[in-house]
DNA sequence: TGTACATCAGTGAACGCGCGTTCACTGATGTAC
DNA sequence: TGTACATCAGTGAACGCGCGTTCACTGATGTAC
């Protein structure tokens, strides 16, 4: 039986060497990518040998998997307080900017360019669905939305029968046709510039990348 | 004075083997991501020591900078044939998500997680701008656009303004601001749904990406 | 309060590995007379 | 057509490096009586 709350000096101490490990961690990938993330390089840094660190983490995998989940849960959470407080997709799609622009790497970790072989493991998953949900909730907020294929002549009328029929990955979420479509074309679109921004395809290019995103923002809340 | 065409038996063998180097090398890129790329690897596949490769790059960068521009470059050929037989931005964005789909990792290695410290040399940057005009001239084609500011009530009138006062990027291309903008989402949203698709985050939501895809270029061309 | 024991953080040496890269050399291919 | 020389592809040994990871050990911190 575990006394939650209750920690002992060696607990508080554990998880403060852990949690400076990857903080570490975090400097390294924001100085040289993911691929360049080294434990012994962490431990010189943090003054201590090599092999202490796995007393920590059961080696750089393992390291890695859980800045992952760190990145996804830190994402989750930033969403899910945003849609908590009854804010609209513009909202959620400033929110979610602002936490991008906090940390590119950190972003790529999650949007990035997959590493063949990788799987994530399941509870990482299921922090994405979470996300997803709160999207879904931040979408149908306005409600009042036309019905499904009512409006036969506008261009999203086939993606919105598609998606009324393929709404597994809303996993139960009451939302209307219309939401799901706002739902998608924010974590698409906006994702689209994001990732152009955060690496850098439009420097140089003399336009605004945020000008462009409040340009979706608009689309996504009529 | 080089004769050019008149190519000896040597110079066509170093083509050759220049040519196999970079197949192996694209091999372990899908195999493993850039990252895990090694001449030595490369050189053992190809039953020839480590140096030998010396003969043909100056070394890893290098030869992977020479991937990258000839990601580029290939990327820069699909889209200008495609414009050039006069394809509208429809047939534009089907020629892109088909190129991209017989190589994920090809793509990343133009659109993926960004290497912090590398910066691509200016040839490379010259080919993003044909691939740039390409866009433009399909965005171009239809003609006839509305005037600028004129249909000052729908949702890009703002964009559009701000592209008719930022239009570095288009190079002189004498495009209408609502071409202009109709390539820049061409770019931002179609990219934005390649790469979670390629990146695998559709997997298991059980829909279908090209009908994603094909909303978008929808939306692109009225 | 004091002693005996268990827990656990961290060390230092060591292993094996693959990496990029250099260097002096061999042997085959092409060129000039 | 034949010989002398230059060019150049490829080898094998070697260098130094940093990596992840294991292992036996030390010394400090916590626990039980």
């Amino acid at each position: 039986m575990s006394t939650v709350g209750r920690e002992t000096p060696r607990e508080r101490y554990r998880a403060q060497v852990r949690a400076e490990i990857k903080e570490r961690a975090w400097e390294q990938i924001a100085a040289a990518g993911a691929p360049g993330l080294s434990l012994n390089a962490i431990a010189k840094q943090m003054g201590m040998s090599g092999p202490a660190l796995y007393r920590y983490f059961a080696g750089r995998d393992e390291l890695i998997t859980e800045l992952i989940r760190d990145a996804y849960r830190s994402l989750a959470d930033t969403v899910r307080s945003e849609a908590a407080s009854g804010a609209d997709l513009a909202g959620l799609g400033r929110a979610l900017r602002a936490w991008a622009l906090q940390d590119a790497q950190r972003y790529f970790l999650i949007y990035g360019t997959p590493v063949p072989g990788y799987r994530a493991p399941d509870d990482i998953t299921a922090i994405a669905s979470e996300i997803m949900e709160a999207l879904l909730d931040a979408a149908a907020h306005p409600a009042g939305d036309a019905a499904p294929g009512t409006d036969d002549g506008h261009p999203d009328a086939r993606l919105e029968t598609h998606l009324a029929r393929h709404r597994d990955w809303a996993a139960g979420h009451p939302a209307q046709p219309a939401a799901l479509r706002r739902a998608l074309h924010f974590w698409t679109r906006l994702h689209g510039i994001l990732s152009l921004e955060l690496a850098g395809h439009f420097t140089g290019m003399g336009l605004d990348p945020a000008e462009l995103y409040d340009n979706e923002l608009r689309h996504l809340t009529p």
